[in-house]
DNA sequence: CTGTTAGCGCTTTCAA
DNA sequence: TTGAAAGCGCTAACAG
């Protein structure tokens, strides 16, 4: 334990600074030299400490990842892209997990800061303006993943389509009762901006294309999570008129809705059509329609601009869409009166 | 961006040891000394470098966390009991995720390294008896979580226990014809040490307190995950006397079997009980039979043990067991002929 | 109480 | 091609 790059110099009768060339790979230095060195290193068990390199580099080695991990399956999947996109890089990857207001802030103000991330990636959690200008000024390259800020690269879905895209389909099965349940439209964590908030957007959107009136009864916003989901869903097939399918903003949120049919005895897809959003990986398990977006690519593109950006060259485009495709499953089926 | 101690120092009109004297709360600082400091550090917007101080305190301020996250949702879930009680605690966490015999290696090698981690916590990954050696040598403090390794501490279940409840609850229903699914028994990436492995000896273990004959063709080993469980369930199935229930060493893997089930038309639990193992977050969802073990506080644990040793106090007693409880859902059911 | 100083282990000039 | 030396920003020991 403990040999410095002093102690290897002084045994191979070297300087200290040819052993530092020698670890990192310069071509200026001989063979023989080299040889040498890389036999004292062997001998004395030398490892450089991470540490003081660190120091010296005035870099830290570390991407850091911003995100509300176990609130949501789907950041874990990006997280996992993540991991696999860092694998081999070089770069140690710390997880910073946001689930109040305060860390949230705390991360945001920190986080990004030379001394501390080489590169910073914030995954669904949209910093504020403010927020965002003071990143850009701290000279640590920032990448989003399912959010948006001015002046930072992100990569994203285009969540209007995609909620546009579910309820089309419900409508063209026949559904005219067609409901939402999706986050709180104004949210301190996520700074209301939630990807929710989109595909509400293009529920409505699809509502309006084919002249279905909107109904405020039909339009749920409640705390993210499946408990909560189950509760709103139930209250809203419990109105003087259900609603005959729910397009739900998450998986996590259909599955709730899910619970909640069971609950009352309402066969899906028989009598209730459920969609969600997100593609989880027990959507496929428990049949969920949904729409499915690419998470694990989600997560590892946002690396690779990140890598691309540590490397020198700025992003190409500060917006890079990912594609979202329709996955019908075993909870929608064809309107049926009664 | 970039004001340092010394810039404080000089333009509060003190020496650079009182700036750090009031960094890091040194009750040797005149109230008046200490709110001028505290004045100009806030005009200058500085922040120590946390990168320098790690040098100089010759600690990194980062847990290192080292588990196959990915494949295993128990894994996650105990990261994030890992999460919670490092809140607030000063360290980051930093995670490697580790899925290959390569990356173990690595890990193993570079990671408890002073120079690294303050502290490391390996998860469901049982280090070899000289990894062990090498990381009590390399004096950073290292908690297993879910294995055993000599001479390190850790915070496990009693998995030949889980596994004997499982079975003889499923013997005690009037089954027989018992059938066991799990990791394989040589796995180079657990080292051959896996909770699977004694879960299985506790299958035997019941088996035989009971007086049911072994029988090797019930006795299944395969890579982890749910579509190779499902495909040996499947062959499981399809033999001439198939099993009227199958204890799986894990939730994902029952997942598998539920799904072979499907696949063959078998009910469940009217023709075929599932119990499985862990009661990760879906089992209660899908109404899945298990024993459950406490993953969350597995890792809140781990890091309170951690914690503990990094502030001087060595652990009390070197294995620590949680205990676990047989969760009877709906696929499992009184044996009935035919 | 407070200023000064000596490193922490490495990378990187700058000479030789 | 190589050695020597100057920091990186901070903590902690030592005078005062």
């Amino acid at each position: 334990m403990g040999a410095t790059i002093r102690d290897v110099a002084r045994r191979a009768g070297v300087g200290l600074g040819t052993v530092s060339r020698v670890l990192n790979n310069s071509p200026l230095v001989s063979p023989a030299t080299r040889q040498r060195v890389l036999d004292v290193i062997a001998e004395l068990h030398y490892t450089p400490s991470q540490i003081a390199r660190s120091f010296a580099l005035g870099r830290t080695l570390t991407i850091s990842t911003i995100a509300p991990f176990f609130t949501r399956p789907s950041v874990v999947e990006r997280l996992r892209g993540v991991e696999a996109a860092l694998a081999g890089s070089g770069y140690n990857l710390v997880v910073f997990n946001v689930e109040t207001v305060e860390r949230r802030v705390a991360c945001f103000r920190d986080v990004p800061r030379r001394d501390r991330s080489d590169g910073v990636l914030i995954i669904s959690l949209a910093p504020r303006p403010v927020e965002a200008a003071a990143m850009g000024d701290s000279g640590v390259p920032v990448v989003l993943v399912d959010t948006f800020a001015a002046g930072l690269p992100s990569v994203l879905v285009d969540d209007v389509a995609g909620g546009e895209l579910a309820t089309r389909y419900l409508i063209e099965l026949g559904h005219r009762a067609v409901a939402f349940i999706g986050d709180p439209l104004e949210d301190p964590l996520t700074f209301n901006f939630t990807s929710s908030r989109d595909r509400f957007a293009g529920y409505r959107r699809a509502l309006a294309a084919y002249g279905v009136a909107l109904r405020p009864e039909y339009e749920c916003h409640g705390v993210h999570g499946r408990y909560e989901a189950r509760s709103m869903a139930r209250a809203l097939l419990q109105q003087p008129e259900p609603p005959s399918a729910i397009f739900a903003a998450s998986d996590t949120q259909a599955m709730g809705v899910l619970e909640a049919a069971r609950d009352l005895g309402r066969d899906v897809p028989g009598s209730l059509s459920v969609i969600g959003f997100d593609d989880i990986d027990v959507a496929e398990y428990i049949g969920l329609s949904t729409v499915r977006q690419p998470l694990f690519e989600s997560g590892a593109r946002g690396v690779e601009l990140l890598l691309a950006m540590l490397s020198g060259s700025a992003p190409r485009t500060p917006l890079e869409y990912l594609s979202v495709d329709l996955v019908a499953r075993a909870t929608t089926a064809p309107y049926r009166p009664g």
